[in-house]
DNA sequence: CAGTGGTCTAGACCACCGG
DNA sequence: CGGTGGTCTAGACCACTGT
């Protein structure tokens, strides 16, 4: 008796044909029945395979149309992005946080904006630095909406650092992310021990939960910080 | 007869039940036969969702000890890289790319431990600008391993711009990317039309084909350009 | 309208690994 | 060892959409 045929297996020979360009982009594919016959398999596993080529990016499908090699490979790049504290201690290092600043203030315009706010919002809004073998690694510059998460205006964040405090009060939010460089400031510079105008890597995050803006994170990695993904 | 319950709507359930807190952090849920009879499906139904969730860092599960509720979220961002090209166009801006200089050498050293190549491994060195509206949007410093894709040295990059011939060349590589925040050089100012010392948001793309190293480029983006990402 | 992918089912066997 | 997730099968019906 033979081996079953396993759904890697069809997907891994499909990406071989695409690859050797036996399919080139652009080429329709046999449709799954016309495959599961081929490889000797049932249906299912080969759409299984077939699903997950799509979910990367590298063929097509439509219902009736077939399914096509994708011409303009549009590359996904999937970064994980574990807490903080996670990331710093995996490289060895001792993780340390410190509150450099809290203070609940009106949301300022922009954050109105960005958060759809409305005016005289209340915000907490906190400066934070966290350090790896207490070099400075990231200046948190981080503003949570009150009426969202009522409990922030109560809790300790001296010693707990804002993501972690929220991971567990809003476990599992919808968020949105966006890198940029941009130049420190005379004051970023000195909490992070470089020179003004020195590159920071910066990711801002706004965070939501069931359609309402929980916070709005801006965090400032020293110079040298690189971030990496596999695709 | 009521309507068949789809793994989208198990899955919303479980993720609503971990939301609302019902299922905590490191909670063991019940297994998937459990599941399947409470919401009156098929197990495989129950196991495409609880497979997703897995897939999207939600919980974890392994054999026999059963699935829980993550304790710490690894937050997965997924980019969307598409052709530079598209991405321009998409804007509503015309394209334009302009080959900047072109030369064949021997690996430097850096190159050669990045790429793993042999010593005196010959590669071609492109140095290019693309531009969004003729505002300078890109620059892009390339190198292409010889050994890998010997065409290359033949291919007229006045025109096409090497990402988009590569693509044809060597469609469905694998890659590793790296993101930063660098200084601009006196050159690369010029370039870019900004001042020295400005932060640029860089990616750095290392590309295999079945781990042959094929090039490495590294972009540089003019000033205020942000990479953005639901997830 | 007809052909393609998308999904569900019920059952089966297997692989892994905790107790 | 035995319970859990992981996968395959064969069949069925459905949803979308090109012709």
């Amino acid at each position: 008796m033979e081996q079953k045929v396993t759904f890697r297996q069809v997907k891994q020979e499909v990406l071989a044909r695409i690859r050797a360009n036996i399919w080139a982009p652009g080429t329709l594919l046999p449709g799954e029945i016309d495959l599961a016959a081929e490889f000797g398999c049932a249906r299912a596993t080969v759409s299984r395979a077939m699903r997950e080529l799509t979910d990367e990016g590298i063929i097509e499908r439509r219902r009736k149309a077939g399914t096509r090699v994708k011409m303009a490979p549009v590359r996904q790049v999937k970064f994980e992005i574990p807490l903080l504290r996670v990331e710093i201690e995996s490289t060895g290092a001792a993780y340390r946080y410190a509150l450099v600043s809290r203070e609940v203030v009106d949301a300022p315009d922009w954050l109105r904006a960005r958060l759809a706010l409305p005016q005289g919002a209340r915000v907490l809004h906190l400066e934070c630095m966290h350090y790896a073998d207490n070099a400075p690694f990231q200046f948190e510059d981080r503003w949570i909406n009150l009426s969202a998460v009522p409990e922030a205006e109560a809790a300790d964040f001296t010693t707990d650092n804002p993501n972690e405090w929220l991971v567990r009060a809003v476990p599992f939010s919808d968020a949105a992310v966006r890198f940029s460089a941009t130049a420190a400031t005379e004051a970023l510079g000195r909490f992070l021990s470089v020179s003004p105008n020195s590159p920071l890597f910066t990711v801002d995050r706004t965070t939501w939960i069931s359609g309402q803006a929980v916070t709005n994170a801006r965090l400032y990695h020293t110079t040298g910080y690189e971030m990496v993904a596999l695709y």
